[in-house]
DNA sequence: TTTCAATTTGTAATGATTACAAACACAAGC
DNA sequence: GCTTGTGTTTGTAATCATTACAAATTGAAA
């Protein structure tokens, strides 16, 4: 585990949000996870942790953070939304084998928020789509399963 | 209408699609929408042309568009894919309180495709969120219907 | 202890998307 | 003309992520 409990009531704690026990764990996993997990994956590992953990939680919790800025909602795949735990904006990779969706590190001019045109811009997003370098060696066969964590 | 039916059929023909009347409509709608519209939205102004149009043609038509490179298909609203008739590479703004979605012109040198990291780039999309210049003006309430067409 | 608001949970809708098989169109060959 | 076959279109029925909602639970304040 990256984060401790007590460094994550304060990232809570923060931005005013009640540092639950359910919201300390649900932040720790997806800080700690870099798969940009669903909410079917987080909640498949967080049943460990918290067998009574309900979906709709998750749901709440996640849209509290993303409103907060503490995690951001990635919109890639069209089939289910993916959560990333780090808030700042980095541009990411989306293999239409295997589905990850990978950070990629790259300048962008246009990755400072602000203004445009008079539009007030809360997030910025960008992402390539395409075939990533292990499923093309792969000879385009899917090379990982879209859902496993860390 | 921008496009007229002759220079839709050589479009279909130069990617080796059948030109049917369902497909040469539904291309002519798509493209000569700006609002990059919802299927929905593109099923309720297309069956005043063919009513007997259902969804799933559409579904299927415009997968076989996208495959071809024909249209784009944007999944910055989580609620609904939209299309975009225009498949060159553009920014967009995605208003938070109308949701409507605006094409943004701007350089970036991202947006040649190509190959990063060794993963092959078939697409690439670039986004803000944010509320648009109109709903601000209207302190923050909406400003427009999001499935409005033209 | 009592109260009360916030949080969490389970269950039931919602609604976009997909799966699937029947109906249809149409060209090639007879 | 008719028959056949293939691709396209259509309607209906699942699928399944997300949302709505109200009851149960928590925990701090009075
Ligand atoms: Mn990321
Ligand atoms: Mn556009
Ligand atoms: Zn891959
Ligand atoms: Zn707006």
């Amino acid at each position: 585990m990256i984060t401790n409990t007590s460094a994550l009531r304060d990232v809570l704690a923060g931005h005013g949000v009640k540092p639950t026990f359910q919201r300390l764990t649900i932040l720790g996993a997806v800080m700690d996870n870099r798969s940009h997990p669903t909410i079917r994956a987080l909640h498949a590992a967080l049943v460990r942790k918290i067998p009574t953990l309900s979906k709709t939680t998750l749901y709440s919790t996640l849209e509290l953070f993303a409103a907060k800025g503490l995690v951001r909602a990635l919109t890639i795949d069209p089939a289910e939304v993916r959560y990333d735990g780090v808030p700042a904006p980095h541009h990411h990779f989306h293999c239409t084998a295997c589905r990850r969706i990978l950070d990629i590190e790259i300048s962008c001019t246009n990755s400072r928020a602000g203004e445009i045109h008079g539009h007030r811009i809360d997030e910025v997003h960008g992402y390539f789509k395409g075939v990533c370098r292990d499923c093309r060696a792969n000879d385009g066969r899917s090379v990982a399963s879209p859902d496993r964590n860390k």
